[in-house]
DNA sequence: TGTACATCAGTGAACGCGCGTTCACTGATGTAC
DNA sequence: TGTACATCAGTGAACGCGCGTTCACTGATGTAC
């Protein structure tokens, strides 16, 4: 166990560690400098040598999140290599698994709660790094005859706006029980996607699920 | 010009029109009680004589987005009765307009600034009949052979995701200039619904978008 | 190797701010008789 | 029609809170000589 000196030694990457953890247990209402200070051990101004406001720090955790993202999907671009709709899949998916086990960190990382982000170049960077991961994977897809043909950035746009509105409105409490209680969330994902490939590579998946009779709604204004 | 009384009359209301208003000139961030009563022309205590508290305030203005999507939906399956793709694309575009014309309004009603949404029921009743209208739609579709068959509530999901992830996006500014300059956001949009039907009902649209040539990406890391 | 000094990470007191909420109250309204 | 009274919408002072940020400072570090 370390003795606590008076120069901490790494203490900025400490801070965005701290900020990262008090995401996790309180969300984004409960992130302030103060708290994270606190976490790291450090008293309250001690962030000032760091960084230069709160906007600074969390430019610097949703640079973080991106870059957990962007490490994930190379990951997967690896090691589904010539199989592209597979990496499609695989990168949804992991997009996913990071929205749902860091809700708040994603929350912050891609919902606007960072200001003026255009000001936070390596912010800038890792988010087109990831779009051209996307891109890439499309354009892979494409070559294959498995996605429909069209300027790839915009065909990226469709894929990415399916994964991140189905995640987020699973986030926000908008899907109901009974579809919860019928699925899984990865099966749910797989079926999104399913509109976006030429080819059905998940037959039985999406066997599985087309199979499956639609819970009866009740009639609307008879709740 | 009304004589100020010392009984507002519908003060009720006007503090949720207040808020509404401000929503839109600061943002979900200067949302606050005290404002809004100041800008409804009422002492700040004087909401908690028509709200329990703040999150009370927030559910009325939640709901009220909600209706206002309930109501443009509405419309558009009576306006384009027996062309379910065109209520499919039009009831897309009526939510995109609202996000775009209106985005903190937009954002709380859908991004979980309201906590605890399910002791609300009036919120809980709308959502659900938005979420019927857009099954409704689907299944006219599905009927017409123009959507793929299985489950309408699944299919619902991802035609919500799509929208709904399309418009998070821009609205969180993640979509990159070059491809705001040669696309509109309708057009993008109906390039993205474009994947979910079976037929394609906006040929001209889809083959404007099909026929642009990717605007050139820096290879990743030479940024 | 030792000393002087510049650098700068971290401290702690203090600031002003806007906020949600409470409380005892006041003034208008409407209804029972 | 007039009077007494209950109701309750709206008031204004006050509360405590956590926050971001500033400032003059202190203590450790490393480097030039």
């Amino acid at each position: 166990m370390p003795v606590k000196k008076y120069h901490h030694g790494d203490l900025k990457n400490a801070l965005i560690k701290a900020g990262i953890e008090i995401l996790a247990k309180e969300g984004v209402h409960g992130l302030s400098l103060r708290k994270v200070a606190l976490k790291a051990g450090v008293s309250h101004t001690a962030p000032y040598s760091h960084f230069a406001d709160k906007q600074s720090l969390i430019a610097a955790i949703s640079t973080e999140g991106l870059r957990i993202i962007c490490e994930h999907t190379e990951e997967v671009i690896r090691r589904y290599r010539g199989k592209p709709v597979r990496q499609l899949i695989e990168a949804g998916w992991a997009y996913i698994q990071f929205a749902l086990s860091d809700s708040a960190h994603f929350k912050v990382t891609l919902s606007s709660v960072l200001e003026r982000e255009k000001d936070y170049s390596e912010y800038v960077e890792l988010s087109y790094k990831c779009f051209s991961q996307l891109v890439c994977i499309v354009e892979n897809c494409q070559a294959a005859g498995l996605l429909r043909p069209g300027p790839s950035d915009v065909e990226a746009i469709n894929v990415w706006s399916i994964v991140h509105g189905f995640v987020s409105l699973y986030l926000e409490g908008q899907f109901y029980h009974t579809i919860l209680e019928r699925f899984t969330v990865r099966d749910l994902m797989i079926s999104s996607l399913g509109h976006i490939t030429l080819v059905d590579l998940t037959p039985r998946t999406y066997a599985r699920i087309a199979a499956s009779p639609r819970y009866a709604l009740q009639p609307v204004g008879t709740i």
